[in-house]
DNA sequence: GCGATATAATAGCAACTGCTATAATATTCA
DNA sequence: TGAATATTATAGCAGTTGCTATTATATCGC
């Protein structure tokens, strides 16, 4: 009992994943890979750390995602010209042909997985997701600080 | 925002998961591990097939669960006697043990994924994700309406 | 300038996840 | 009985995720 909402979160997480995951085949881009892009799309330019750090990944998956996508010629990896460490993203024009069917996946489904939730509902869903996706991502921020520091 | 429900579990899903993990890193059991004993604990000498479903990971998702818990001796394979095909599975004494801890911080954490709301609300957001989660596990299946639960 | 420290990204390792395919066994039906 | 079909579990392959290093570069303190 005591620990559903977990077990709740993670088991519709997935569902959604392979949901989208399924209707997505044939453009071999999956639900995360959709998600990173959907993201860049609106911050293009953005470095990998802080994009990581804006869907919340650790850099290193990040890292990896990116590595695929290029692969697939979606996103550009572009030196910084400020900083020698650092990539700029970009996401190519083969990109912007792809979005849009992506898109309509995605609205689709959420319209199915959110079927019989009145609009009051699903605002009310969204909300106390939020609500706990902060409680848990505040956690994380308020022990990383201070590591080592006994 | 069309799709934000989507990208929101899988997020929330993802922070829960991984201060699971932070806090039981000692033990070696991550987040989905004590997930799967957890249900096992009700259902001992279930099959694997069976057990996959409960869960709605497929088979060989279980199968390779089952043979990290087997390796680290939580988890037991008994031969069906009625079926040479299937295993039964079975928790070792040394589950036991650690039980005890595990569902302490699953509970500390729950409590801390869920602070700021109320009971009310606590109730109301377990019952939108199933809601969501019976929708999206229907379409899957589209033939076996068994979700009894609730 | 130079050494210490911090930051950006990546490598190795391991766990979770699902798709497609396959092996072994069971069941069904002709 | 024997062939066709279904079921139980697993193998190969690939994507996602994070932990702990490591490399390369930047910045800070002296």
């Amino acid at each position: 009992m005591s620990e559903t909402i977990g077990f709740l979160l993670n088991d519709t997480a997935r569902l959604f994943r392979r949901a989208f995951n399924a209707r997505t085949k044939h453009s071999g881009i999956t639900a995360l890979q959709w998600r990173l892009i959907s993201y860049l799309k609106r911050h293009e330019g953005i470095r990998q750390g802080p994009l990581a750090e804006l869907i919340e990944v650790e850099p290193i998956t990040l890292s990896r995602m990116v590595d695929r996508l290029v692969e697939a010629e979606l996103v550009e990896r572009r030196a910084d010209p400020t900083d020698r460490r650092a990539w700029r993203l970009y996401l190519t024009p083969r990109t912007g042909a792809i979005v849009g069917g992506m898109r309509d996946i995605a609205d689709a489904l959420t319209e199915e997985a959110t079927e019989g939730l009145s609009a009051a509902e699903r605002a009310q869903l969204i909300e106390l997701v939020e609500r706990v996706r902060a409680n848990l991502s505040r956690r994380e921020c308020g022990k990383e600080p201070t590591k080592e520091t006994m």
